[in-house]
DNA sequence: TACGTGGCGGTAT
DNA sequence: AATACCGCCACGT
């Protein structure tokens, strides 16, 4: 069970579409253990395939070959850390089309609005 | 809104 | 086996 949470986080990482953000919190509920946000962040900090690593500079190879846990942010939608650097986070997310308010992902672009309202 | 604080759970050493 | 490490979070000022 434990070391698939490892491999469930990057499963459920990797469809987080193109856009929209989720927060390690979210995340870490919606595979059944809502109180490991920690170690979600933990587990993705220590992604083997982040997303500003992929070998190729394609867009859409790195779509597929790495885990974009850039996608994963801070409940209160503040960025959170990042191994390549804030910076590089915002800008893939950016680039990606989510929106900011602020240092703040805007609310329009979370994934699952089930957890907002 | 911004900050401090305590607690939390999976992984790494 | 035990403890340290954290890309966090809810809650109270």
């Amino acid at each position: 069970m434990a070391e698939q949470f490892t491999k469930q986080v990057y499963d459920y990482v990797a469809k987080i579409p193109a856009g929209k953000v989720m927060t390690y919190g979210s995340i870490a509920k919606a595979l059944g253990r809502p109180m490991a946000a920690r170690s979600v962040g933990n587990i993705l900090k220590r992604n083997p395939n982040p997303f500003y690593k992929a070998k190729s500079n394609s867009l859409k190879a790195k779509r597929q070959a790495a885990v974009p846990c850039h996608r994963v942010v801070r409940a209160d939608l503040t960025l959170g850390g990042y191994s390549g650097g804030a910076n590089t986070k915002r800008n893939l997310l950016q680039r990606e089309g989510v929106k900011m308010d602020g240092n703040r992902v805007a609310r329009q672009s979370v994934h699952n609005p089930l957890s907002r309202i």
